[in-house]
DNA sequence: ATTTGTTGTGTTACCGGTAACTGGTGCTTA
DNA sequence: TAAGCACCAGTTACCGGTAACACAACAAAT
């Protein structure tokens, strides 16, 4: 920078200020002078240090993301949500994924922190205690997503899973479906899952349909693969079921492609429905009636709302907390 | 630092060897010392600013990898391995996504070498003059990943989608089909894409087999609803055609559920074949058959040649450009 | 006994930007 | 005409670590 400088002549500051000319209200160079120094750092070769910038500055310029699995079309289309919202304003996103366990997360916002990231945006609401006590201490905005939690760190950005599950219930019951079972992994590592089956159990409940058909596999990620052996076990233990709602379309699918194998017609023999509207439950046959979650939206609302909230803490103040609720629906097909 | 430092009775300088003896043949300190020092840290709650080590130290600790799509579960896949491969390392991964396209790489590419990434993991061959230019300019280890380029950057790790997809023509010919279509993307944005259909043509000529059977749509990433979309134009031109491969898994299940819902049984009336090996080709009824890559087996061999890279970098030294190839086979299911 | 080497620690000088302040210009306003 | 203000550019002092070197203490080699 100094090089330049002495080339145009000027200080290294004013070359700083032409190059950093963001939103700010600080003084700036003026036009001409700025675009001689502009081409000079192109003829030159010269590019600003990001890391020297945020020494300096104390402004990193990027926030963290942490998300389950990357191999989900869900969280990446809040992902991309996020993206969207926030490159305008010259914010860039660094994302890391937990692989579902909040011990990962941990250690990921540890390392994250360590950057100085200008905010936080995680998926859910369970973390370990030190997670917690971490991004307390850091004083930076956080954002937890795809979750209603009760406790939240800052702000929230999500949806009830379970009265999305419980709205998913009452639609089956309205078709006339009786004997309605759940399918969704054991472990309370995904805890999106479990709301989703408590809010099955509530409806089940409120509706008083037979109880207590639920069928539990393994850890999330759940697989296509576990859906279809859920089925066969579901099966076992109660053959009147009419109706099988899953933890996710994946399982769903499983469910479906387990029925297809069977050589039973969906939904004549059993309907099935899924959760989260992914790709595949669009394109399979029949398609799966399922809960469309607005996930981009999930990402666009987080990304505003830190923007805000960043906003606020250079100005040092803070963004009291605020609560997005994205929406949901069922998407009637024709697996239902 | 300072603090901890004068708290313990040393100097600044003990306290950041105490704290950053990674593999280095530097001095250290005394273990005893060291153990003083750590724990004097954790009371103050002290964590060393990763910003200020990386602008004094010129190491920032993470690695670029740039992908084309984050939902793409081979994508993820290679990601995952990456992480596997460098986290020992101490290295961090900063994911970014082009969107197919090589100008938002050319952007990715620009802010992260802003920050000083120790090396560079891009997808694919194809790139914009600048991005070229830039990497080139910074002289940071590169590796392109899932492509074998003609004229590599750096380092590379892949295969041959070409060979890939002409083995699995000759696969779909052994097993007596004759008039083989593929579906793919129109653009060369997808220049893997363009590789597979490349190497269907050209097997196809060197078995003497009808050729010209090619159904092209839109922009990439490929989905689901355009490989239905593409079996029906498919049927109208070429109705003798008796087999398909598709560009990726996602389209072939695509025409797959395109001939369900037509009644048609696969692989009797036709059959399908993909390329990825996605969760969905193994759970999906009939399963499909597929050209399965090792896709976690890229990232990590890509992870290990970096790491080995950047210790020769840090030592001044610079690595001869290598090519790893990883392997890829026909995995052969019930709808072929 | 002197030289040489090894080990652990301290000193100094930066790394490359920006915040905060200073100061000079020209224009408006009392 | 002088004060007040907006505008633009320069000066200075850092931000929080680490590289490079210096140096003291002690052990091993000559």
């Amino acid at each position: 920078m100094a090089d330049v400088a002495a080339r145009v002549g000027v200080s290294k500051m004013t070359v700083s200020r032409a190059l950093s000319r963001l939103s700010q209200s600080d003084r700036t160079t003026s036009e001409a002078l700025r675009q001689r120094i502009l081409q000079t750092c192109e003829e030159m070769g010269y590019v600003v240090d990001q890391t020297a910038r945020t020494f300096s500055s104390k402004r990193s310029g990027f926030i963290a993301v942490i998300i389950p699995s990357l191999n989900n079309s869900n969280f990446s289309d809040t992902v991309n949500g996020i993206t969207t919202a926030v490159e305008g304003a010259g914010v860039q996103v660094l994302l890391a994924c937990s692989d579902y366990r909040i011990e990962n997360e941990e250690r990921l916002v540890r390392t994250m922190l360590m950057r100085r990231p200008e905010g936080v945006i995680l998926t859910g609401g369970n973390h370990t205690a030190a997670t917690r006590a971490m991004l307390r201490a850091a004083g930076v905005p956080v954002i937890e997503t795809w979750d209603l939690p009760k406790n939240p760190i800052g702000h929230t950005v999500g949806f009830s899973n379970a009265k999305a599950s419980g709205a998913l219930v009452k639609y089956l019951h309205d078709k006339g479906y009786r004997n309605i079972a759940f399918i969704g992994g054991t472990s309370n590592r995904d805890t999106r899952g479990a709301d989703r089956r408590r809010g099955y159990a509530d409806a089940i409940r409120a509706l008083e349909l037979p109880a207590g058909r639920v069928i539990s596999f393994g850890q999330p990620p759940i697989s296509m693969a576990q859906g279809g052996e859920a089925l066969t076990l579901l099966m076992q233990q109660w053959p009147d079921v009419d109706a099988v709602m899953a933890v996710s379309d994946l399982s769903a699918f499983g469910v479906l492609a387990e029925c297809q194998r069977r050589g039973w017609s969906v939904p004549e023999r059993i309907a099935i429905a899924g959760f989260g509207d992914f790709e595949v439950a669009l394109n399979c046959h029949p398609r799966l009636t399922t809960v469309a979650i607005d996930c981009a939206g999930i990402g666009r609302a987080a990304g505003e709302l830190l923007l805000r909230a960043i906003d606020a803490a250079r100005n040092g103040e803070q963004l009291p907390a605020e609560t997005v609720m994205t929406p949901f629906h069922i998407a009637q097909r024709e697996s239902t």
